[in-house]
DNA sequence: AAAACCGATCGATTTTTCCGATCGTATATA
DNA sequence: TATATACGATCGGAAAAATCGATCGGTTTT
């Protein structure tokens, strides 16, 4: 078993190639001449191979000599860009963060968020999976993703999360329905209507039946209803009534339509909107000025 | 300043990156538990960087963790093909020799001996420079060449020669020649006669001259005589006489003209190829197989 | 509640690294 | 020819590190 050679004796032999001088070579690797000359004699050893070529009045390289030298320089310059990269990670937004957002709040959030990020910390390199919150958490879990963006509550363990801001749920529909019509829209008008939610899966629903303390029963569940824009189709359509988080309808989800929104008359109908880290990742700090970050985002802040 | 990661460290972290265990990682690298966990939390505090979240019951890379571990596999494959490549290196004819020849050989003994090395030494990287012997002696010296092949002899510092074989030289003329028509030719027959040889500097002038003790008065110069074929047309358009060293002759240099080749009745009218190498060159031994090896080619066989 | 598991840490020992001094050789100088 | 100089190799001791076994503190499983 031959052993592997060191980043330091690699080092020496590139300052030797450099300088043609072990003295100087030595010099400038601020070591002692015995130190580099005893390095470069065990690394020949270790490689069983000779490298140099001392002439007692100059050094010269072998052949294999200059191909050992030109790849260990690349080694070391890879080894260089390593620490550069942990150093360009140091401080917060240099590095890269994998965020899971849900689908609910993706469409809404995202653009606005990941062009002020841009702006803000250019160096900052972020992956973003859209998923189903269980299957976010998953794999928060397992390290493939480092925070969340999505609704609280939601059951995870060995995670910490950070409440950002309320996202209230409007009621939409048709202007010439029941609904439409009263004054001081209350979660128990919504008995027996004809309720259309997301498909199981997406905490929208859960949140959206307990803020109204509705059951099951009282909602239709549509075919296909993967995202929120295909809801507000069908209510224009009349099939019925659906709740509406207002970071969609700011964003503008009902336009174009001749659907109403109607807030409640009620406090805390609606959603959180947080994150979720794993309790023990390095990056507390960073996560929660990404917190801030999203909180100042204007689209947001004026729903404040 | 901040120092440089190891090796070591680089591997002990691709390790845990692997088997997302620190135990297992240690016994894969054959040390032990506590071994490898120093080792970890130095690499992190070299970088300055958390890589490797401890969760007790998983171990989990951060997004800088996965970075910093393809690098780093990286950097250890890059180092194993040093390894690799001196271990291919260390038998004979498996590296670069880097070989220097005079332009009065390389035609003739190129093609047949790099043919033959490529056959019975397909991992051995020739590279060829062909200029005259100074040139290549001062290159030698310098580390740029390992070995030369050229006439002997020629003055060098630090440097050792292996003789080869003999190249007689042969007096090349037209039939109709007063030369041409002795029977026992001697060099003392030369006497006055427009020798055309290569211009200043290429060594078989020089050893033309010695070898017929001749001297410079009776020599034609010729302009732009820079190769044996050049000089071969002249004689043969009638310009003159000139002398051929064996291998060229036996290359074909005279077909399709009308020269013909007289051998001279003298012992030692020729000049002596060998081959040269630095006297402190770690490759003696391989340089001496390739000497051998240079003899054996059937090409030159036959002259011996 | 107990046992098992995992990584961090401690203390002791071994190993490695590093330096200054010296040596041997080759070259330059007198 | 003798002397001085330059260079890399080598040696011995001191300093630094690497490594190990044992143990700790925490979590998970039984």
């Amino acid at each position: 078993m031959s052993r592997q050679p060191t980043l330091k004796q690699l080092k020496y032999l590139c300052a030797v190639a450099e300088h043609q001088h072990f003295g100087q070579a030595a010099k400038a690797c601020h070591v002692s001449q015995s130190t580099l000359s005893a390095s470069i004699v065990e690394l020949e050893d270790v490689l069983s191979a000779s490298l140099v070529e001392r002439n007692n009045r100059s050094v010269l390289l072998t052949a294999l000599g200059n191909e050992v030298v030109a790849r260990a320089r690349a080694v070391l310059t890879d080894v260089d860009d390593v620490v550069a990269l942990c150093e360009a990670s140091r401080e917060p937004f240099q590095g890269t963060i994998r965020l899971g957002v849900i689908p609910t709040i993706a469409p809404f959030v995202l653009p606005s968020m990941l062009n002020a990020l841009r702006s803000a910390h250019p160096a900052c390199k972020l992956f973003v999976r859209e998923d189903l919150s269980q299957a976010l958490v998953n794999a928060l879990q397992v390290g493939e993703l480092d925070v969340l963006l999505l609704a609280l509550p939601f059951p995870a363990e060995h995670t910490d999360t950070l409440a950002l801001f309320e996202d209230p749920f409007y009621l939409a529909t048709l202007p010439n329905s029941r609904l439409a019509l009263s004054q001081k829209l209350k979660t128990k008008d919504l008995q027996g209507a004809e309720m259309l939610l997301l498909e199981e899966g997406h905490c929208l629903r859960d949140h959206a039946l307990e803020a109204c303390k509705l059951r099951e029963k009282d909602v239709t569940v549509p075919y296909q209803a993967t995202s929120l824009t295909t809801i507000v189709q069908m209510v224009a359509n009349g099939i019925g009534t659906t709740l509406l988080p207002k970071m969609a309808t700011d964003a503008g989800i009902a336009e174009g339509t001749d659907l109403v929104l109607r807030p409640f008359d009620e406090p805390d109908v609606g959603r959180q909107i947080g994150l979720m880290w794993r309790k023990k990742t390095p990056r507390k700090h960073e996560f929660s000025l990404l917190g801030a970050f999203i909180q100042s985002l204007p689209e947001l802040a004026r729903q404040a």
